[in-house]
Formats: C-alpha cells, sequence, structure tokens
DNA sequence: ATCTAACTATTGACTTTGTCCAGAGTTTCT
DNA sequence: AGAAACTCTGGACAAAGTCAATAGTTAGAT
C-alpha cells in the first residue's frame, strides 16, 4: 500500500526515502513544530535521521510547496504542512503557543500593500503577536507577570 | 549641545553612553540593519564596541519602544526607528532589499483576526515576499534567474 | 533481475547569531 | 567629589544552520 504521504511526494517529482515520508508525516503531526522537534519526533519512529537529512528534506519540501516555513521572532523556524491557503498565525508572547487562523479578508488576500512601490508581490505573511487566554488571564491574576519559557504549540504530542 | 537622540534616550528614562547615542543614530541612517551591521557602523563613528553592547542596547531601545526588531525567515533580526506607526514591510525574495509600506487599512489595524481565538492581540506583524523591480526585471530578461546573495536594504551606506 | 547513474543520507567541521557571566569602567544623583 | 547603580568589555558558551566528502539508496534502463 502507498500511503497519501508517498505519492504527494511522487507526484512533486521527490524521491522517496524513509527519512522523508518519516520527516513529512511529523509535520503533518505536530504543525509549527521546529527542525529540531521534528527531528525527535522521527527518531522515535525510525530510529535515528541526521540532522543534515532534516535540514535537507525541510528545503526540498519547502521548496516544493508541500511544506510551508515561519520563522517568528525569537524563535527557530517552524513548520507546517497547510500550504496553499493562506491563513495567518497567532502566537502567544509569554508561552509561545501558535496557533492557525483563517485569513479574514477572502480568497488571495492580504496582497495588496497600499503602496507596492513596484514590487511583485506573491506571499503576505500575517503574525498577529498577543496573549493566550491561559497567560492572559495568569499575567491578570498574580502579581508576578508570568515570565517563562517557550512552549511549542497547542497540538499534542502524538508519540 | 544635547542631540534630539540624546534626550530621546533620558525622556525615555535609558542612560546615555556614547555607544547608545552611536547605536541609535546608526539604526537611524540604515533602517533594517541587522545587529552586526549595526556593530560595523557604529565602529567606523566612535573606534569600537563590544558585540554584548550592541546586543544589549538593542534589547534596551526594543524594550523602551525606541527601535522595532523584526526578523524574516531566513534573515537575522533587522532593527529600524520607525515606530508607533505600525507601518508593515516588503521584502524582495531574491536581494532582500527591505522597504517600508504603510499600512492599507488605518488607524490601529490589522489588529482584527478573523476568529482570535481568546488571544489578547497587541500588534499584527504583516511581511509582503516578492521580487523588487530590479529582481522581478532581471528574472524576466534572463536565462538564469539570477540567483544570490542577500542585499540588506534599499538605504545608501553614509558612511 | 540487475546494473548503474543520479540522488540522498551520514558524519563532522564550521559559521552565524545570540546569550551568560564576572570584572572593569562610566554615568548619575547627592 | 564620592558612592551607588548602571553599562561595557572580553571570553566562554549555545543554538540553529550550512558545507563538503564519503557511503548508501532509489529508480530507470538493460
Amino acid at each position: 500500500m502507498r500511503s497519501d504521504v508517498e505519492q504527494q511526494l511522487r507526484r512533486h517529482g521527490v524521491q522517496v526515502t524513509a527519512q522523508r515520508l518519516s520527516i513529512l508525516r511529523a509535520i503533518s503531526a505536530h504543525p509549527h513544530a521546529t527542525a529540531d522537534e521534528l527531528a525527535e519526533s522521527v527518531r522515535r519512529v525510525i530510529g535515528s535521521i541526521s540532522r543534515q537529512a532534516v535540514y535537507d528534506t525541510l528545503a526540498v519540501l519547502v521548496d516544493k510547496k508541500l511544506v510551508r516555513r515561519i520563522q517568528p521572532t525569537g524563535s527557530a523556524a517552524r513548520y507546517e504542512d497547510r500550504v496553499d491557503d493562506n491563513h495567518h498565525h497567532l502566537i502567544c508572547r509569554t508561552c509561545g503557543t501558535t496557533v492557525d487562523v483563517d485569513c479574514a479578508v477572502g480568497e488571495v488576500p492580504c496582497l495588496t500593500a497600499s503602496d507596492d512601490q513596484g514590487f511583485v508581490i506573491d506571499e503576505a505573511e500575517v503574525i498577529y503577536w498577543g496573549l493566550c487566554p491561559t497567560c492572559h488571564a495568569l499575567a491578570g491574576a498574580t502579581t508576578t507577570p508570568t515570565p517563562n519559557a517557550q512552549n511549542t504549540t497547542s497540538e499534542q504530542d502524538a508519540s
């Protein structure tokens, strides 16, 4: 049985390897994960993978538009498989939780800058910064305004 | 004579030092420069500065909202002194040229996600990606689609 | 089925971008 | 001017990536 993921790779002219399949599946299971987190996740499934293979594969997948890369300020690059739908992101300043938000504008939205200065625009990347419900509640409730570490995503780790 | 820049620092309760003045002036002269570029720029003026002083100062300036930090995917963090006006950026995928664009929406714009999922949003960061006029012309004219290095800004280096 | 050219993975060194720390040096307030 | 507080320096360290050479796989052609 050829998995969806495998067909997806072949369709895009990407050679199929265990590493690539596993990385693609990991991205699907943990959207907004960093390269390092994906490597960890893949290792739990196929035993081992080199750091280089992870970076190479991610570069290929991004290049083939199978995966989208985002790099929020103060974080390593994160990857997600939701592509082609121009959605945006909402990130908590305190805990780093990242969630998707659909684009408010419409079909091929956001691509209109007030003055494009002659640029040919192909993507509008929007990141909304703020506080997630949990961190906001904590900040309001305690005197200590909750300084703490970076969580990763709101998605559960299914490993 | 106390310069604008010096008064600006005092007004924000930031201790005034030669390094800070120089960094702030460098940001003003070269918007969208990286920490490293700013350090270089400062060295040309005051002779030397430690890397740590540059990072410390930038952190203070960002904290005091005298300077805004942006971190485009695939680039080191960049700094600019245009603050408080919620403008956005237009970055060339090929050469990295970064220019400002005013926000299309209005006064306190862009802060409305289609579904805020309970987050309290305080900033919307928008980056338009595309090709600058020069790179677009080159890509259209030549068979080699101009793969090349990262320029920094469209601003001239006044050193 | 197997062979081979092309592609992919591994390993390890290296670079870039930043952060941490302790001590020396400045700035500011009195 | 003097003391307290703040800032800068220099060196070590860490994270996130990249580069390059070699070994291993994949996939299309015999």
